[in-house]
DNA sequence: AATGTATATCGTAAATATACGATAAATATA
DNA sequence: TATATTTATCGTATATTTACGATATACATT
């Protein structure tokens, strides 16, 4: 049991879901504002405004790069991470498609 | 280790945070959308259109009940559920807020 | 009162998420 | 080449999520 269902529903609503999944923690909303914030966007900085160790941010900055909300480049021995505006796009009209549809606004 | 830090963010982003973690499973943007197609709303026929048990869609229900998305009217032996319009707008702004912040749109 | 119907809750198994220290990998600098 | 810096990954502990069958609860009907 306890295997996943996900399958079972339609593909947008489990690419949609996915985005919400990537949204459903504080640390990653922080971050997407942080990168927007920042001129720069090294993962050092980031780390340094977030009251989590290094390796939990990284964990998260994966969790927002596997569903394409940010992108990172490599530039010399640090990562420059920045939110991916095509993605954000995409999820924002997903979003107030469903939004719509169940009965908002 | 592995206690929550979800205290250390602002108050609005774990709010937002935990509206997402609501959206973040495909089985409840459906049942979101059910609750709104069909003009009654019992759980015997929500669970009728879903591709699992009704232990199942009733913890589903349990969920987006916790954040305020539906509410349930009980009808007899029966419940009625519908999606609350006031939660809805409120996590459309706060969405809206965040998109525009980070960029998109 | 007994039985049926509708839904929630309990118990539980497996999977996934969250957090961290330690370490690896990759580049830069001395 | 040795050392420092930066970030990702590994290993691991704990918590939470997802799924279900079984059962409890609450109301209706016979």
């Amino acid at each position: 049991m306890a295997y996943t269902k996900k399958e079972k529903f339609a593909r947008e609503e489990v690419w949609l879901s996915d985005i919400a999944k990537a949204l459903s923690h504080p640390a990653r909303i922080k971050i997407l504002k942080i990168l927007t914030d920042m001129d720069s966007c090294m993962v050092g900085s980031l780390v340094d405004q977030m009251p989590l160790a290094q390796a939990t941010v990284s964990q998260h900055l994966k969790e927002l790069k596997r569903v394409g909300l940010i992108s990172g480049e490599i530039d010399g021995p640090k990562v420059c991470y920045c939110v991916n505006i095509r993605t954000l796009a995409k999820a924002k009209f997903a979003l107030d498609k469903l939004f719509i549809k169940i009965g908002c606004c």
